[in-house]
DNA sequence: GACGCTGAGTTGAAGCGTCAAGTGAACCAG
DNA sequence: CTGGTTCACTTGACGCTTCAACTCAGCGTC
């Protein structure tokens, strides 16, 4: 229980950390706020519908859907309940497995996204891609990669 | 209702963005579970009494505190309801007018903080500061920067 | 083919955040 | 000094996430 003395930041990185911890804790409540003023959907719920209608017959087992919007996989059940309800996404037992359950996008739910989409991508823009110069975004991408694998060296889905 | 053909991220943009979003989500996420486990609090809970800790006779003005820590003055208003409970902070009407609230650590949210801090900061070295390079480093504090002007132009404690 | 094992998914309770309404201190107009 | 306004903060209810059981399908073993 001994800290061998820690290495505390040095200014340079105190002051990259309060700029991301800032970030980190408002952008998604921007992203947050848009789509729920705007389509009455939270960033997760667009995730889960997006990756619905990016994939195969708009079709996804709930335990890939979850991998693939960095939820849990009782969240993920919880809120396609919801979606459910919603009229947006229905469930079926995995024909070849019975184990597994698809969650399927219906036709509603992809009228939803492809409402939802354009206003979303506007604030993405807005906050993210526009400030910022191409180099930028280049070296967000590989800083993003580096801090994604640090977290999980396991790289699930990031290659 | 008409979007004017709405401007879709190119493959390069999509790749900075997929990546930011999933950093977004897990980072917060890692970091909750690291002060979780080790210190049994959140990382809202680490940044309000980080704050008290770094302030004059470690006391704040409940209002200044919210906006140092990034949350709601009702959120703040309930957490330090917990940690009141937990006998790490102490309320006090402000002396110098009675509608402020002055939020002071005790002896004991002292101790807390020091003992959390180290384990945090490593944390914060093994996920965020050592996998970058100083120059990303320099780069990430000017990424920030720029998306946290775009999300707040007003700049409340961004300078 | 009955048994236990594994792993996907569901469910309900408990905890936290948000929203809207409420309280109360200072201040100002008359 | 009385009534209204503002602003800081608090409170309670509701919704969402998490956690810990639980269910159930498939698979292997005997």
């Amino acid at each position: 229980m001994d800290s061998p003395s820690p290495r505390w930041l040095t200014e340079e990185e105190k002051l990259a950390w309060l700029g991301l911890v800032s970030a980190m804790v408002r952008l998604p409540a921007a992203l947050d706020a848009q789509l729920q003023r705007d389509a009455g959907i939270s960033h997760f719920e667009y995730q889960v519908l997006s990756g619905l209608s990016m994939s195969a017959e708009r079709t996804l087992r709930m335990s890939e859907l979850a991998q693939m919007s960095d939820g849990s996989l009782s969240r993920l059940s919880h809120v396609i309940s919801r979606l459910e309800k919603r009229g947006w996404v229905h469930r079926t037992p995995d024909p070849a497995d019975g184990r597994y359950t698809l969650a399927v996008l219906t036709d509603d739910g992809w009228d939803k996204v492809v409402a939802s989409a354009p206003g979303h991508v506007e604030a993405v823009r807005a906050l993210v891609v526009d400030p910022l110069t191409r180099t930028q975004l280049r070296q967000l991408t590989e800083i993003t990669r580096r801090i994604n694998h640090a977290i999980d060296p396991g790289g699930t889905c990031t290659g």
